[in-house]
DNA sequence: GCGGATTGCTTGCGTTTCGCAAGTAAAATG
DNA sequence: CATTTTACTTGCGAAACGCAAGCAATCCGC
């Protein structure tokens, strides 16, 4: 299995991202790297959703490959690989929460925190700017 | 091919709107009746990117099946069927935008018009409000 | 009112991707 | 030096995708 860069479709704006992370593991994978602080594979291949190894392999590739995330060998110990988002993929932030807000407003069984949905309705874009500074350090 | 509904991975907020429009095509489906108007099966399926016909069945089933769009047959004519977004679907629109609005910062080939970065930037809330309004009769 | 065009699909079928389980090499640990 | 940990890869059956063709119902022109 391989990340190949598929050709493009077009070149509308949305098909320029959904090419990247359309589909069902790649926002996840950002997500646990934003929200979770995971740096590790062993910890992202955790995630409650059960994602598969291969697959989380070949999601970073991916994102290492469009420039999302960053692979660097860990200092401390030459067997682990820390994977950091870089700016574009900080610059995902804003999707991830809509869709979360958006899932939040939906979802009778959500299991998105009132404490989320207060904030982002009280003022989305220090939310947002919020957990932008927190990650660029 | 069917529409099913899949067993929900989590309840990840961000989880239950990949269950729904996590794929290469569905968002794509809700962009040309946010911003093309289209309405009509013909009309979703001679987009740009070259949809099958298989696959926008299937989509628009999955879509109208989670109540982010209505099917309802043209009174004028009896063949055609008209596709409307609902609230729910409408409400996507903020997901669409900054997904867009990520691409057209760092898709170097980017097709959007700088007129949409522009308004986006200088009023986000005003932007999607317009679209939104005009979607609403 | 009859033939042809249009519309919204469905069906087959080969190809690609997914997803589970098992395996592996390299490095750390006791 | 044996065991464990880590970050993967490999095989393979199942599901999804995507192209082409087909099809029933309806409309349109004459």
């Amino acid at each position: 299995m391989i990340a190949k860069k598929a050709r493009r479709r077009s070149n509308c704006p949305l098909c320029f991202g959904l090419d990247i992370f359309g589909d069902k593991w790649t926002l996840l994978v950002l997500r646990d790297l934003v929200f979770q602080r995971k740096r590790h594979f062993r910890e992202l291949l955790a995630s409650d959703e059960g994602i598969a190894s291969n697959i989380l392999s070949d999601r970073l590739k991916r994102l290492e490959a469009h420039g999302l995330v960053s692979r660097i060998g860990d200092p401390d110990d030459a067997r682990q690989i820390v994977y950091r988002l870089t700016e574009k993929g900080i610059d995902l932030v804003p999707v991830l929460v809509e869709i979360a807000y958006w899932s939040a407003k939906h979802d009778p069984h959500t299991g998105a925190p009132k404490s989320f949905v207060k904030a982002f309705e009280r003022n989305r874009q220090a939310y947002i700017q919020d957990i932008v500074s927190n990650l660029k350090h």
